[in-house]
DNA sequence: CGTGCAATTGACGTGGCTCAAGTGGTGTGG
DNA sequence: CCACACCACTTGAGCCACGTCAATTGCACG
């Protein structure tokens, strides 16, 4: 079988819908394939599937091709802290690299196609392309800056505020992966929403209930749409109760 | 002058008591050597003074000799959000590699000497020495590890919980650069302590009492004595108050 | 010795948690 | 096709941990 039929016909790197957010981004055609080579990809995982689980040894990053997951680590209660939603394109376990063992788990919210990178190859193929390198110093980066933004989000800002923001980050996400940013399905509970932004599963609910009330957004079950993303930006912004004022 | 005296003498990687927690850990004679190269050195920064401020273009990484810094971003009311703070062998600037700008503000909290790694130097260097290459993904991996678990710490644990789990963190990470443990001077205001852990100063100056009150720290302004480390962590860990239950 | 910020302490208010009861939607087995 | 079980979700009532506001003390520095 020719590679131009191999390329038609087969998951691979170069013909996914959204590689440009994820490791190949500026990888020129050679680079692009031997990546291709190392990467695997097994049969979709289902809902409630788990990637990795805590302490297990590193054997691979994954990738998200299509579905969506929640990762979470266990507290020293052995409650469930969910420390990120990731969705295609998402590369999954850098956190792991450090002391190359799962810090956490990582577990499918829908059926999801994911890209398994093993570790020691991506290692050794870094080495020798530089602009894969860069791509994955880049979305380190990109993953400290959204845990800092996250922990600004959760250490100072209100109920309200911080829902609002879930809400507008999902739409600017799915916007990036050329789908609707004004109107989605969520796919995790209110409960998992509530643990992420630090909330309990009623004050989520009663909120979503208060913008729907509002005509902010329109809520039915799991499919959101934002009607006034303004407003929301609002809300997410400048909290509107006087906001526990830290210092400038 | 002999390059003995060289390292007797003046300030650099190979004399340097922590450089076993920053960069150059795991690196052979001669990449040591030409890290050093590249490392500038300036007078000490005093307190107050910045390292960078948000929006300036990537030019540095900055590694801490000594003092101790802040890190923070502004938020979009403006307001100030504790980050980071930063010790001796810490790297600053991570978040800053994705966009090639910096993407908040660090700023001295006493007098500290800063070793500044020109970035695309450092970029360069680490496509020719794989073991720096593998250090900086560690300490990239370290820092998104500290955040999530920072997050797990916000959204979930009380008040008493979060200043407890402050101070264990602070005697953990004096012990590894050879401190003391039990006993250490804060070099952040209560204010800084309550903005970094989501609380107000007035809870940090209220819990700190009474965990003084319950003999299980020592206070006097800025100096911390741990007198019972056990019950701090039992405080850290489990809550006493029955802890928001979580989904487990 | 005065100025100014850091820290403490008290009184009070409230946002969001807890507990509890009810609704709705979905899959399964009879 | 219905009955039932099981969740996810909603809604209400009450309460408390922590924020707000305000006054005072302590400490460093010129």
């Amino acid at each position: 079988m020719s590679t131009e039929n191999r390329s038609a016909n087969y998951i691979n790197c170069q013909n996914c819908g959204i590689n440009q957010l994820c490791l190949p981004y500026t990888l020129d055609d050679s680079s692009l394939t031997k990546l291709d080579s190392i990467i695997e990809r097994k049969r979709p995982y289902q809902r409630g599937d788990t990637l990795f689980r805590a302490g297990e040894p590193l054997t691979s990053l994954y990738a998200v091709r299509s579905g969506s997951l929640k990762s979470y680590i266990l507290n020293d209660n052995g409650e469930m802290q969910i420390t990120a939603f990731h969705l295609p394109g998402d590369l999954i376990g850098f956190s792991s690299i450090s002391d190359q063992r799962y810090q956490g788990f990582s577990e499918a919210l829908e059926t999801s196609m994911i890209c398994e990178i093993p570790y020691d190859n991506l290692e050794l193929l870094s080495g020798q392309v530089p602009t894969l390198r860069r791509q994955i110093m880049r979305l380190m980066s990109d993953e400290i800056n959204a845990d800092k933004r996250m922990l600004g989000l959760v250490t100072s800002r209100n109920a309200e505020a911080r829902v609002a923001t879930f809400l507008l980050e999902l739409s600017s996400r799915f916007q990036k992966r050329g789908l609707s940013s004004s109107e989605y399905r969520l796919s995790m509970t209110r409960a998992e929403i509530g643990n992420y932004l630090g909330l309990t599963v009623e004050t989520v609910s009663r909120l979503l209930g208060k913008f729907q009330r509002e005509h902010i957004i329109k809520v039915s079950g799991r499919l959101v749409k934002l009607c006034d993303i303004n407003r929301i930006g609002e809300i997410a912004g400048l909290s509107p109760i006087p906001c526990q004022k830290k210092q400038a």
